[in-house]
DNA sequence: CCAGAATGCGAGCGACCACTCGCGTTTGTC
DNA sequence: GACAAACGCGAGTGGTCGCTCGCATTCTGG
């Protein structure tokens, strides 16, 4: 095979000369992807309607993507290196001396405001509709946070086998994505409930765990607001 | 509007003069569609496909249902009353002395055991993929459930407000979710490991709620397995 | 045994979708 | 100002899908 051709079908070599308005452009489409893919769903999403949402022709979606499936790629990566840059290394390094309620609290905190700002990653992420490519990325995002919070809750539990850490931290994905789902469901003041139940089921799940650790405090419920 | 016609677009009044051959192809092309829904998701399955993996042809299909949308409905329509019929009303009622763990323990039991039983329940309850007439089934069957379990902890729970109630309920539910994809994930002993695991996770949320209750035991997780 | 209904078929229809192509417009460069 | 490249357009193409229709076959009641 050819080491690279001149001007056509280049792809990764020379990602092609772009003018600041097509950056601009492609800032639009991936904004108005974002928001039919949040509504509808990947599968569901027509790049045509994508293209309508921005305000721009079929064809000129086309000149920027090769196909429906790179928007949701380059969105997904985005939104990956956004959010390792929002909370960095938030997730992995934990003083052994902080309280669980600190930690969970925190990561939670995090998590949620993230999930807040960007409604798409919890659609990209949570569709049972979505093709090969980006199921890998999103296995890749999944498989770091779950080391991540098997590194964390290492740190926080040292006296517990391998394979039980692995399961916990699969438990505690879970239990969080339940949370999530509950929490943008609602607004407001009920928002900020489900969060501290949220966070309140993962430390009640987690704190017997935390056997041999100093100045455990007790975790019983706070007085719920009599509404 | 005429009160009914003769022959013609009769659909509710008179459910059509079926043969026994008829009844055997609805069930036959229920259960392929269950197949079909269960590996690839409602809308990504095609009525073509149910039909070829029912070894019948698509007119013979269109012959028993009217559209696709009635095939998922009817679907859905059969699991709930065999769920029903399968543990009828074993969420209701509860004996207000029956202890936190064994009420939860055997809730989720049934709840697991129905749901392996019947892959295809969980695909279409938990696809974002699922067009209106369905999502009204669905958000029937979420509110039983959820009025159920609310029952349930109401029984356990006498002094919980309202409010509270209802979110302790969703939370519940968004839980035994969350700890479902995690068993269906896995087999053998693993999966036993989840449920245990999910179960465990219930009982730590709740049994604090359980305020003043006798003979409370501790809740402390049993010794794991080594691996 | 026979009329009529129920069942079965599969090519085909219309709609929609991802994607393309030819051509006109704007922009950067010399 | 001129040339090329990037940008922009939108009708059109091939393909899939839900669904229909005309016709053949099988069953049932009388």
């Amino acid at each position: 095979m050819p080491a690279n051709r001149e001007k056509d079908h280049q792809e990764k070599d020379q990602p092609r000369r772009r003018q600041a308005r097509g950056e601009r452009r492609i800032a639009q489409l991936l904004e108005a992807a974002a928001a039919v893919f949040t509504t509808t769903g990947y599968t569901a999403a027509s790049t045509n309607a994508i293209a309508r949402e921005a305000g721009v022709s079929p064809g000129t979606l086309y000149q920027f993507f090769p196909n429906k499936e790179a928007i949701a790629i380059e969105l997904g990566d985005r939104l990956m290196h956004e959010m390792r840059e929002t909370f960095g290394e938030a997730l992995a390094p934990v003083d052994p001396t902080t309280p669980l309620e600190e930690a969970v609290g925190a990561a939670v905190d995090r998590f949620i405001a993230f999930n807040c700002e960007h409604p798409v990653f919890f659609a990209l992420m949570h569709g049972p509709d979505i093709p090969g490519r980006i199921a890998e990325e999103h296995d890749a995002l999944h498989a770091t946070l779950l080391s991540r919070i098997e590194g964390l809750l290492a740190s926080l539990l040292p006296d517990v086998a391998p394979a039980d850490l692995i399961r916990t931290a699969h438990m505690c994905l879970g239990l969080y994505k339940a949370g999530l789902e509950l929490v943008l469901a609602h607004e407001g003041a009920e928002r900020e409930a489900y969060i501290q139940e949220l966070k309140y089921a993962l430390i009640r799940y987690l704190d017997p765990l935390v056997g041999t650790r100093l100045g455990r405090r007790d975790t019983t419920r706070a007085t719920r607001t009599a509404s």
